[in-house]
RNA sequence: CGGGGCGUAGCGCAGCUUGGUAGCGCGCUUGCUUUGGGAGCAAGAUGUCGCAGGUUCAAAUCCUGCCGCCCCGACCA
């Protein structure tokens, strides 16, 4: 490619607009322009890298023995209400109708209608396992786009869905792709740990997230520091503390105090001088429209989706005045567990706690010295806080540490929650109808690209790794209107794209420096300067964009470098 | 949806308080010079001042409504 014939506008300025290095450099590097909110086109050079990506996740997908298709963007509404998921997917999902007033939708994922389709054309054990996957453009409509193509509303994603006879077969299914992720990250040169998740509004029993480590990521991931437990912070579980004997003649008499206007956990200590850990925080929930008390220690928090996973319901939110009021008797503030009309749940932190403070249930007052036991009772214990830096490992000895993540990758274990609702059945040896076995396996294509842009950059711009650079070489005559120099340039280009070396010749009427940074901007790995002090010896110098370093060979031993670069990359 | 901010040339911004000729830098066009890390000189083009109302002799500037975008929060594959 002649750049002075390629579509590629660079910006010099960082876009006032952009907050991630990845959006300002795919941005400058004239790879993306926004359309509108979270809406983007890619580039010439954008769609260069993204087309990288999607020709690796097509060789692993093939090579793990899945098939691609292609299946619709717009999807019926009966899909979903079959599924349950038009209820229950919220405003993300992009809803209109069509002339004769159908309901139909934008797809945000595809479960609904590879299932369809499976189930109309799978009927036998003998066609099974199967996996499909499809490279498509999938819209979903975040309440706040940002970070470029980072969270945005309509982005490529590989979404791959696998059908299984049983419950091994589903696990053999999903440690391929497990490693088909491992296998397609490492080729983008991604620094990456896949991390235990939570399944979130896709649904089903178990999955790995892919996180490319970055400080700007919007995941907080926890790992331990002995063994390889890794999850998402939504996720992480924490050891159970061991539960010391209490002996019950500690116990101090429980005692009403009078706490006008008292509610935070920061008020109720300072008037009286407790720490937070002496004080039982009580949060009540509505668990799909029941009252559930949630009592943890004053300085933790509580995880959300561990109380929705132990509870198994829809929907959670923090209750309204009016039941709490029903439970309690007391307004917010005034909430504890003695004597509450609801079912109670205690988090780990609460198991060796003796004389705390809680909120009464009267208004303006709480209690001192309640005891577990005597003075309430407790339904479950269960690990329900959010995980800290230095927590206990729930795996071993060691002990939890925190990173940022961008989730590039997702993988699920399903279960039959798709094909049950769907009905997607197949006939066993036996003749028996058995309900089939999903998973589905998802990579954001541009968050993709955009996560290697955080883990690869310098001032001066991208730093590609060389299986998804836009171009391996770029060729820099330092001056075009010499024809000496434009005519070796213009060789040495015909030359190594005649060889299928990916490489774009800056052939454009500027001064050396603007090539030199733009060449730095759009990160090509390679950099060939032609110009005359080292051709008067018979060279050019090849630059290393990501070491800087610089080597002067004659024309012959930089083809056979940079073939030889290109090859050990690839 | 709540809080904050912004909207003026392709990009980045000033002008608005105190109403009166729309400006600066970069980019763009032309010419000459220059040519190994974002050149110099000269000449030039480019605006529904986000949109719609209102106040006024007069609105980028004041008032009202709307739209769009960004940030924080809530929410979330």
């Amino acid at each position: 490619m002649r750049y002075s014939e390629m579509f590629l506008p660079t910006i010099r300025e960082i876009p006032s607009d952009a907050e991630v290095v990845s959006h300002q450099l795919m941005l400058r590097a004239g790879m993306i322009r926004k359309l509108t909110a979270g809406i983007y086109t890619y580039l010439p050079l954008g769609y260069r890298v993204i087309r990288k990506v999607e020709q690796i996740i097509r060789e692993e997908m093939n090579r793990a023995g899945a098939q691609e298709i292609f299946m619709p963007a717009v999807q019926p509404a009966e899909l979903w209400q079959e599924s349950g998921r038009w209820e229950h997917y919220g405003k993300e999902l992009l809803r209109f109708r069509d002339r004769h007033d159908r309901e139909c939708c934008l797809g945000p994922t595809h479960e609904e209608v590879v299932t369809e389709l499976v189930r109309n054309e799978i009927k036998t054990y003998r066609q099974l396992p199967r996996n499909l996957y499809q490279i498509q453009t999938k819209f979903r409509d975040e309440i706040r786009p940002r970070f470029g193509v980072m969270r945005c509303r309509e982005f490529g994603m590989k979404d791959a869905y696998s059908f299984d006879v049983d419950q091994e077969g589903a696990d053999i299914s999903y440690k391929k792709m497990y490693d088909a992720y491992h296998a397609i990250f490492r080729r983008c040169g991604l620094r990456f740990r896949a991390v235990e998740a939570d399944t979130g509004s896709i649904g089903g029993n178990f999955s790995h997230e892919f996180m490319v480590m970055a400080d700007t990521g919007e995941d907080a991931v926890v790992f331990c520091n002995r063994c390889d437990y890794a999850a998402n912070l939504e996720k992480a579980e924490i050891a159970r503390p061991e539960k010391l004997a209490v002996d019950e003649k500690t116990f101090l008499p429980l005692t009403e105090v009078h706490t006008p206007n008292v509610r935070t956990i920061e008020e109720v200590c300072a008037f009286l001088g407790v720490t937070p850990q002496a004080v039982v925080k009580t949060l009540i929930f509505s668990a799909d429209g029941k009252p559930v008390a949630v009592l943890i220690r004053g300085d933790e928090e509580v995880n959300e989706i561990k109380v929705k996973n132990l509870l198994k319901c829809n929907e959670l939110e923090m209750a309204m005045d009016d039941m709490i009021m029903a439970a309690a008797r007391a307004p917010r503030g005034f909430v504890g567990a003695v004597g509450i009309k609801a079912k109670v749940l205690a988090d780990y932190s609460l198991l060796n706690m003796v004389n705390c403070v809680m909120g009464a249930n009267k208004e303006d007052y709480h209690v001192k010295n309640v005891n577990i036991g005597r003075d309430f009772k407790v339904d479950v214990f269960a690990d329900l806080r959010v995980a800290r830096e230095s927590d206990p490992c729930p795996r071993c000895q060691g002990e939890l540490r925190f990173a940022r993540g961008i989730e590039v990758g997702h993988v699920f274990k399903l279960g039959t929650k798709y094909s049950e609702a769907m009905k997607a059945v197949y006939l066993d040896k036996s003749g028996q109808e058995q309900t089939m076995i999903m998973g589905c396996y998802g990579i954001g294509v541009g968050r993709t690209v955009a996560a290697s842009i955080e883990q690869n950059n310098d001032e001066n711009g991208i730093i590609w790794p060389v299986p998804i650079a836009p171009f391996h070489v770029i060729i820099t005559p330092v001056n075009i209107n010499e024809p000496r120099l434009a005519e070796v340039a213009g060789k040495l280009y015909e030359s190594l794209a005649d060889k299928g070396v990916d490489v774009l010749f800056d052939d454009r009427d500027e001064r050396a420096g603007v090539k030199f940074n733009d060449a730095d901007l759009i990160g090509i790995p390679l950099r060939v300067t032609v110009g005359p002090k080292r051709l008067a010896e018979g060279k050019v110098e090849v630059k290393i964009r990501k070491t800087g370093e610089v080597k002067a060979l004659s024309l012959d031993e930089a083809e056979a470098f940079i073939a030889g670069f290109i090859r050990e990359a690839l």
